[in-house]
RNA sequence: GGAGAGAUGGCAGAGUGGUCGAAUGCGUUUGACUCGAAAUCAAAUUUACCGGCAACGGUAACGGGGGUUCGAAUCCCUCUCUCUCCGCCA
């Protein structure tokens, strides 16, 4: 949510950011809904100091005295004009509300302009693509890759997109989450591990709800969501507090599985480990002072690429352009990794900065210097999310034998040099 | 799952229909005293929204929502959460 003030004092910004966004929005509509709320609110409270005047002189009154009686009459018609009034003004307040759940955060001035994938900036590259394995293949054709990878009994228990990992997979998968919670641990996030169903307030304040209410899973009777990232069970952990400003920055990772829906999905996106509907993610976050949090995006980013450097797989940075960020976005970096089985590149971590869009709306705020509660500045990203990685891996260090070497950062953690498929 | 008790400001804890945004204590901040500190004394000390250049004014908030009433922290309903006891359970 933007500050309603922005709107009064400056809808040009909005303007902007809504052209940058390629969004299609009428802020005239919403200029007017905000005038006319803010007119029926003043009436409504002159109405209310009248009768909180009038309630005073009562108070003052013998009970029952004919001045008490004529008070009565007086707050009788008051009280008839308030109910039509706060009708009124509880039905605007609500599409106000919707209104201004509805403005984008704006995009930061170093936001690309562009609508489209093709109007990415490569931020970065690390690694040469053309020297993974000339065996690669896509990880779905490597041969035994169903024996650790049981795609067809996970649609039999479940559905599609819910794997099993069997044997060496699911010790990769272990090896993997392992790995990348002590390297958060190591740059300095406090490890937590949260719940993986949350509530309709947690979700509304991480922006899930209600317009990507499609996306996540819900429960039938309790009306709780499974989680579609660990950002909302660990931004919400602050959700209405006020936080002792020498605590900034605050950084956390978590381990969580992660589920979505991914309704319409389809074709070579979807294959094998591309896009399932459940997967294992580590994610990163920081809870930030206004003024650090671009150099705060920064650092994460550069958390998320030492990841990948020591999984020695060959990735790119792409700083998103306006069209393709997020609706509360100010800024975002997508990591992708180099799948050399299928020749392209797969997304596997999104760094962005919220600036002070999502604090708002989930009221996280610190106490400033002045004694006075301000909005923090929220940031997340993947760190990182485990499949896509895994197909990286597999494709990429796949050798001639049918093995698969791992990195050497890894090999602790999995207990082995390669992973074997069986024949 | 069943029965009961409870939810008030940063914390503790009064308040059972009107003058209560709310006593008192603790804490915190500032000032006085002191070489300094402690103790003591004095004052200040919630947040959000609306209007206003500002000073300031107005409204709202006693777990959430709804109701009764001229008027609700106070009465009624409901939901959530916490605690105690019973049941069940990794």
């Amino acid at each position: 949510m933007l500050d309603p003030k922005l709107l009064r004092e400056a809808p040009d910004l909005i303007r902007a950011a809504i052209a940058k966004k390629h969004l299609n929005l009428d802020l005239d509509a919403v200029q007017a809904l905000d005038a006319r709320w803010r007119s029926e609110l003043a009436e409504v409270e002159a109405l209310r100091a009248r009768q909180k005047s009038v309630n005073g002189e009562m108070a003052q009154l013998a009970k029952g005295s004919p001045e008490f009686m004529a008070k009565v009459e007086e707050m009788k018609s008051l009280k008839g004009e308030l109910k039509g009034r706060e009708g009124e003004l509880k039905e605007t307040e609500t599409a106000w509300q919707e209104a201004m759940l509805s403005l984008p955060n704006l995009p930061h001035e170093s936001v690309p302009e562009g609508k489209t994938d093709a109007d990415h900036v490569i931020a970065a590259t690390h690694g040469e693509v053309t020297h993974v394995s000339p065996t690669a293949q896509p990880h779905w054709e490597i041969e035994g890759f169903e024996q650790l990878f049981d795609f067809a009994r996970g649609a039999k228990v479940t559905g599609a997109g819910f794997p099993y990992y069997i044997g060496d997979g699911a010790r990769l998968v272990r090896a993997l989450v392992h790995f990348f919670l002590d390297e958060a641990g190591r740059a300095g996030y406090t490890e937590v591990n949260p719940p993986i169903f949350v509530n309709a307030a947690s979700a509304t304040a991480t922006g899930q709800l209600p317009d990507k209410e499609g996306q996540m899973y819900e429960t039938v009777i309790d009306q709780l969501y499974a989680v579609p990232t660990a950002e909302v069970p660990l931004t919400n952990f602050y959700r209405d507090e006020i936080l002792p400003e020498e605590d900034l920055p605050v950084c956390r990772c978590a381990y969580t599985p992660c589920f979505r829906r991914e309704a319409g999905s389809y074709g070579k996106d979807v294959r094998g480990l591309n896009r399932l509907h459940q997967f294992d993610k580590v994610e990163l976050l920081k809870w930030v002072h206004p003024s650090q949090s671009y150099a705060e995006l920064e650092a994460l980013r550069g958390d998320a690429e030492r990841l990948l450097q020591k999984l020695e797989l060959p990735y790119r940075v792409l700083l998103m352009c306006g069209g393709d960020l997020g609706f509360a976005q100010a800024k975002k970096y997508d990591l992708e990794v180099w799948s050399g089985g299928q020749q392209r590149w797969l997304e596997v971590s999104s760094c962005s900065n919220f600036e002070a869009f999502q604090a708002r709306r989930a009221r996280i705020r610190f106490r400033n210097s002045e004694g006075k509660p301000e909005l923090v500045h929220t940031l997340n990203g993947s760190g990182l999310a485990v499949p896509r990685v895994l197909a990286a891996l597999l494709e990429n260090n796949l050798q001639a034998d049918g093995s698969v070497t791992l990195p050497a950062a890894l090999v602790p953690y999995f207990g082995a040099e390669s992973l074997r498929f069986p024949r």
